[in-house]
DNA sequence: CGGCTATGGATATTTTTTTATCAATACTGC
DNA sequence: GCAGTATTGATAAAAAAATATCCATAGCCG
């Protein structure tokens, strides 16, 4: 069983990512933890440290070089080959996922999409053709695509997740609100967005309380 | 500064109270962990020690009641009372927000939209009307929402934050790629999808490294 | 050149989170 | 009712992540 380390890590490269690309494209040329810091809300000391476990190392006194940051974060998520992808379940976020260019800042590409809805199969949205369900393992197997991104309704994901398997994907980035069965040399990534949002409630809650006991 | 524990607990509630939910419909009473765990895919001590967090309470040697876990993981969260928000960007992504009736049941009721578009302004969208975003810190004073969900271009993202903080509002839920600067009683909470996908990039990577290494 | 400041990197410490162990409780089947 | 099993909850240990400290290096400025 694959066990990977520093998640958390992980999780913050592609925010630096994106904010090196900025800087890249208006010129910085060098950039040092502590303005990292400010703008991720971050202390300086956790900045190093993310930068530090994708091998790159900055010149004391001085920083990094924005360009070789780049190149280590995107070395070290895998983002630096473009990897192809399927979408199925074209409906409000599927569309929205697939109308989103800045996943190709990070190396995604998806190349079509899936669903069961006559009204839908055989236009495109945003440049992508949509397939019939029904071909999906198919397809994706055809096109040598190994990684699926579901966006179907809860009670068809199951369905979905096994028919994606069955065309040959290793990955499976996951939005329905399900736990899915996969075999164990697939891995499944669940994006659970009401988990931003309870954090958010429960921050909130401690401000308020804080606030009062303050005032009283 | 409030400095909120057990994050990692706080993300996983959401999963297990839809769970929940599910179970309470098709008349569940009673849950014990190690079933939980199967679905969350996590270990039984886990989610023992997640409930446990809540206060919940459970019966050695029977489970946990589901509508008392319901009722902690809702009162632990503050969702038991539905608190009110504004949706800032009616684009792809807010427009799919709108629509995800899932909201509901952990607590939040997205009360209108706003955006700059003209072919959107007085339309509705999800049964939410879209007022031009000139009006949010007002119509937000007015209508005492306390919550405010960003879903703009990342250029106009702070922008629309000063004007949530200007109506009142006490905490943001962002899904632009920056990061934001507002005053110290203010939480924001930053969504960065694509984390999710450097997690499932890296462990994908791993996987195949092992199994190669495996085959050799 | 020489002191001053900013910075990264290595190492150590602390805090947080995950995992393990075990006693106590309740149900099951006989 | 009693033995066996499943389960929780308390306590302890281990692992992971965040934070602190200190030193070496580089640029700046007089
Ligand atoms: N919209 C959100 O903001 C949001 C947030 C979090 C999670 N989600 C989850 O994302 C998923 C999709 O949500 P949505 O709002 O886009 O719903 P939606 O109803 O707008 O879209 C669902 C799409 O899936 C298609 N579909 C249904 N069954 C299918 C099948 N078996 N195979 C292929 N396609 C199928 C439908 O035709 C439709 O186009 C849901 O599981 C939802 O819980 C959505
Ligand atoms: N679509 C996705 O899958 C996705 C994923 C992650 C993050 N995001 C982020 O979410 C945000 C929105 O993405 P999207 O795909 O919905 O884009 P979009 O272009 O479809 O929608 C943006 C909407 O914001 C409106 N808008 C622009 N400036 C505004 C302003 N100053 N005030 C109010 N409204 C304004 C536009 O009229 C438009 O309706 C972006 O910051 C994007 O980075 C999107």
């Amino acid at each position: 069983m694959s066990k990977v380390q520093k998640l958390p890590t992980i999780r913050r490269l592609p925010t630096y990512l994106h904010k090196l690309n900025e800087m890249r494209k208006s010129g910085i040329e060098i950039v040092a933890t502590p303005e990292l810091a400010r703008y991720m809300h971050l202390e300086a000391i956790v900045v190093r440290k993310d930068l530090a476990s994708t091998g790159v190392t900055g010149q004391p006194g001085v920083g990094y070089k924005v360009a070789e940051l780049i190149d280590a974060i995107r070395a070290f998520l895998s983002w630096d080959n473009t990897s192809e992808a399927v979408l199925v379940g074209a409906g409000s976020l599927g569309s929205a996922i697939l109308g989103y260019e800045g996943f190709e800042e990070y190396g995604l590409r998806i190349i079509a999409a899936f669903d069961t809805d006559p009204a839908k199969i055989g236009r495109t949205i945003h440049d992508r053709e949509v397939f019939p369900v029904s071909r999906l393992a198919e397809l994706t197997r055809r096109m040598r695509i190994h990684m699926g991104i579901i966006c179907v309704p809860a009670e068809y994901a199951q369905k979905v997740a096994d028919e994606l398997v069955e065309g040959g994907v290793w990955g499976i980035w996951n939005f329905a609100n399900v736990s899915l069965k996969v075999p164990d040399n697939v891995v499944v990534q669940r994006e659970v967005i009401a988990g931003g949002l309870a954090v958010l409630s429960v921050k909130l809650t401690a401000l308020r309380r804080e606030l009062n006991s303050e005032s009283e």
